[in-house]
DNA sequence: AAATCTATGTTATAATATTACATAAGTCAA
DNA sequence: TTGACTTATGTAATATTATAACATAGATTT
């Protein structure tokens, strides 16, 4: 379950590019959302998006949104998260929290230990109506 | 987080087929494989495949996994699952192991809390090898 | 420098999913 | 039972997401 922690990496530039590209999205982005971000910077193929997304989700740096098919950068310093994150979606405004405590990694180790599994990958997502989003709600 | 719970529903012809479909491959499967197998009954287009998913889906009979890009038929007698369930899949037989119990809706309850999100829908999926494959596992 | 590994560029294509529009079939009220 | 309405279907076209295959360039090690 445990992914490379990392200290100090040297982005090459397409992978800086893309991490960039993300952070400022601040919201997941899909790949060819990125692409197009990108294309002034000489990006031509959803291959350049997709093998540095590769590499920064290897690193801890992006993470990928199951459920939306799309990308976001890890919101934490650098990334801490070792495998065990959730992701709370607001399906309105698009705002995504990364959650990573113990009670995630309680939660998926108990649920490993039921199904007899050894676990290598896990994926969390929560949709609904965030805080400021579910107040205004008129619908 | 509720579903329709539904105690007798009439299918329509398509949903039983692909339902029938599903539960005969006891697998994740993806749109298109269902759709060659159906193809003999007179398939021809993925939307009828996806629309009796969407039904299926709605009725709690079925369930997406969004890690996979595939469907598979509720395990559940029919399908008791109000919203909370959880995915443990083996990478290498492909066996899925659907857990629907209070550990699972107190998780995510307890989620839903501390992010102050109104849940809608949730996703849970936890790859790695199963009891039988990781005992074999040779590589 | 040769060998090797990793990253990149580029084209083509695969796999997954939806839009749009036309038709048919079921449901319900008058 | 007709008409109005809703839901399911058929079909074609297209959008979206992702990967395969192959060639080249750059970096690293020996």
């Amino acid at each position: 379950m445990k992914k490379n922690v990392v200290t100090k990496v040297k982005l090459t530039k397409n992978q800086s590019l893309v991490l960039d590209s993300l952070i400022k999205a601040g919201q997941p982005s899909g790949a060819y959302a990125l692409l197009d971000t990108l294309r002034p910077h000489g990006f031509k193929a959803p291959l350049q998006i997709y093998r540095a997304l590769e590499q920064l989700i290897d690193l801890g740096l992006a993470h990928r949104l199951e459920s939306l098919n799309a990308f976001i950068a890890c919101s934490h310093v650098s990334c801490e998260s070792f495998g065990a994150t959730a992701f709370v979606i607001c399906d309105k405004c698009e705002t995504v929290q990364e959650i990573c405590d113990e009670s995630i990694s309680n939660f998926l180790s108990s649920l490993a230990r039921k199904t007899k599994i050894k676990a290598s990958k896990s994926s969390i997502e929560l949709h609904g109506l965030c805080n400021g989003c579910s107040a205004v709600s008129h619908s």
